[in-house]
DNA sequence: GTTATTTAAGTTGTGCACAATTTAATTTTA
DNA sequence: TAAAATTAAATTGTGCACAACTTAAATAAC
């Protein structure tokens, strides 16, 4: 479904999924990343690494807090957002739902999501 | 949510998830098991090597035609079913779901996914 | 001020998941 | 009957995803 949109970009679908965190929010560190995408810091270290080798991100240890890593787009990552957005569309389209359909499907799947990584993180 | 239940009978999702398969049809081709899971023989040949290994299932090239080869279920393979009954009433406990919210959600995911395919299919 | 605890990121190991390609077998075509 | 086309599984390459562990930095406790 994503994908041959994404190959045109030139970019995976997880890494798209950072894109659309940090097109809403410019900087932000691995572990809100982490947070924010249910990804733990295995998956994102080598995930953000072949990101900034595309050069569509910079990485860069806090001098503040030499403990985390702040993330941040470069303007080849920002000039990807228009050419990304017309996948929402796309993907609603594909699904074979309506638009409102989608949109309830979409909070209905993060709900979900949500709920369950609070189950887990009880355990 | 499905991990802790899994790790205690020694297997994976997508493991669970081929013996679901079985457990309700005893042998069947990689062909027909792709088809119904959504998995290519790339990752079903490893995958199902795995559990040969662990002895849950045996794998034999048919002699009818040589191209196929067949997936039947050992002794060991069938007596993890029971065990493995008590997983998807857990994971409607832990969804956060009614019985009858889950059960909805479950087909309507899986109506979703049908549709998808479709439409990759026709790519 | 020092030690213990907690936190954030990174590493290692393992199991997928899929695209593309290859190999071997079967079916179709001429 | 032989060649071409199609089919099924396997292999190769690449990108995750997560558990467990390690390392380094910051915070809490004494």
């Amino acid at each position: 479904m994503y994908r041959p949109y994404l190959d045109k970009l030139g970019i995976t679908y997880p890494q798209y999924l950072v894109l659309l965190v940090l097109w809403e929010q410019d900087e932000t560190t691995v572990k809100a990343l982490g947070a924010e995408l249910y990804l733990d810091s295995g998956t994102l270290t080598p995930l953000l690494k072949r990101m900034e080798d595309s050069g569509l991100i910079k990485r860069e240890r806090s001098k503040e807090d030499e403990r985390r890593v702040m993330v941040r787009l470069t303007t080849k990552g920002e000039e990807l957002k228009e050419e990304a957005s017309i996948i929402p569309d796309a993907m609603a389209a594909n699904s074979g739902l309506s638009k409102e359909e989608f949109k309830k499907a979409l909070t209905g799947f993060q709900q979900l999501l949500d709920h369950i990584h609070t189950v887990n993180d009880k355990k």
